[in-house]
Parts: structure tokens; C-alpha cells; sequence
DNA sequence: ATGCAACGACTACACTCGTAAACTGAATTG
DNA sequence: CAATTCAGTTTACGAGTGTAGTCGTTGCAT
């Protein structure tokens, strides 16, 4: 978790979480090289990816340093802190804000894997020290 | 987990959502009753939600049974599978379709009370018998 | 220089969402 | 029976989204 993040900044969209994985994976990186990057396996065109980008800028998501003619891209915010915005936001309207029953759910619904449930294991062993 | 859930339907928005966390709890119940139960603490008219309602019957999350001159309105999905599809969609969208990241997201941002870490040591006992 | 390719900026457009007001037909009340 | 009330239906409307196309500029290749 990072700090103040300083700006809550307006919520991403799924198709902007796209573009945001593309450049928490490598950044900065040019419109082209992230439209290289997602534009296939979600069949979209440069120019989706364009605006795409230019929204997130405009919401403060990422930012662009001028590389000559153009933009290198790089997001503001951190992944860690996204992934914990999203996450909190599911179990608050689902689980009331309380986590175990998430994962209550997940046992239930038996979304979880042998490996998840050895991992989940440890991390609470090591919880209690 | 229910059966085939035989209409994914179109996606339940936000607003929606509440107003099926009303159904959930009690059904059926007529539009004026739903209202009464969410309208307040979200600062809607009647109007509002009598619009939502509409949505989610065209969505068929909602279904409607004539009772005189209106209607009461019950849930058609229920709310686990729904936990269940909103749960997988994250897990899947920000921790690559594995559980366990969640765990150690949760675990990382400190987003467990001591309750929680209690209660998913339990279950993790439990489900290794 | 000159034209073309590459970029970002601007424009587009249908659809969903949040949030309601207006309309319409039926039931209730006086 | 007329007036009011209630319930669902229709219409509204701005903001956000998905998905581009077009415009204007500028660097590069010939």
C-alpha cells in the first residue's frame, strides 16, 4: 500500500484497466507500444487505445512525458493501491466489509484450489506467528 | 451454487444492486415497499427506484407477479450466485483467476480483523479436516 | 523541399447508468 | 359520478463507456 495516493482520482473503467495493466507491466511506454500490447487480445483499434489512454490521463491515472513528437505514458498510480480500492469496494458491497466472508463464499462456492487453500494456510500460520 | 442460473442476463448495475439487496432480504414486495427499504438511505425518490425495478425485470433479474392493481416483485437469481459471479469476476480481472493473491492482498493491506484471520484459520482447518 | 507516415487532439455516436418527472389508466373516496 | 390518488409505463437528460474516425501538425525519407 502506497500513501496518501493524494488523488482518489475518478474510478477506472474495465477497458481502462486494461491499458493500466499493460503499463503496470512496463512503462513508460509509447500510445503504440501499449496499443501493441492489449489491442490484439481485446480486438481493439490504435485509435481505442488512443483515447483510452487520453482519458486515463485526464482522470490523473497516468501520466505522459514528452519523448519528442510523442508521449511516453506511465501510470500514477500504483497497482497495489488499485487492487486495494477494488477489492475493498467488493467486499463492502458484498461482504458487508468483512473479508471472511469472502472467503467463505469462495470455499463455498469451491473457487478455491488445493494450492490456494496450502498457501492461505501459511499466510495464516505465519499471521499468528 | 444453484443450477444453470439458465440467463446470465445482462449485467446488475450499482443502483440495482441495492435495490436486489432489498429483494434479497424480503420478497416479494411491491415497488413502495422496496423504495421504503433503500430510497432513504440513499437519498432516492420513489420514482428512482420504481425505474430500477423496471430495469431489473427487463434484465430478468427481477421477476413480478400481479397482486391486484399492482405488482410485488421477487428476485429471479439468487444472491449467492450472484456474490459467486461478482467474486470470480474480480479474482479474475486482478488476481489472474487465482484466490490465494486475494488472500495475501487482503492480508498485506491489513484488510483482516482479527475475527476474520480467526474465522478463515477455521475454515481452512475445516476443509482439511 | 515535398509528400507521406506517425502522433496527439478533437469529434462521433450508440448504449448504459443514475436520477427523475410526466403520463396514463385504474381504484378509492366523497 | 367526479376528483384524487396510486401504480406502472414512457420519456428525459447529462455523464460515463466502448469503440472508433477524422484533423492538424511535424519529423523523416527521398
Amino acid at each position: 500500500m502506497t500513501e496518501p495516493a493524494d488523488d482518489p482520482g475518478e474510478r477506472i473503467s474495465e477497458a481502462e484497466h486494461a491499458v493500466m495493466e499493460a503499463l503496470w507491466e512496463q512503462s513508460p511506454l509509447t500510445a503504440t507500444e501499449v496499443s501493441d500490447k492489449v489491442a490484439e487480445e481485446r480486438g481493439w483499434s490504435l485509435a481505442t487505445v488512443k483515447t483510452l489512454l487520453s482519458r486515463l490521463v485526464a482522470k490523473k491515472a497516468v501520466s505522459t512525458e514528452p519523448d519528442g513528437r510523442r508521449f511516453l505514458y506511465s501510470p500514477t498510480i500504483e497497482r497495489t493501491d488499485y487492487v486495494g480500492s477494488e477489492s475493498r469496494r467488493l467486499v463492502d458491497r458484498l461482504f458487508g466489509g468483512r473479508a471472511a466472508p469472502l472467503l467463505v463464499h469462495l470455499v463455498e462456492a469451491e473457487a478455491l484450489s488445493d494450492e490456494d487453500i496450502d498457501e492461505i494456510e501459511r499466510l495464516i500460520r505465519e499471521l499468528k506467528q
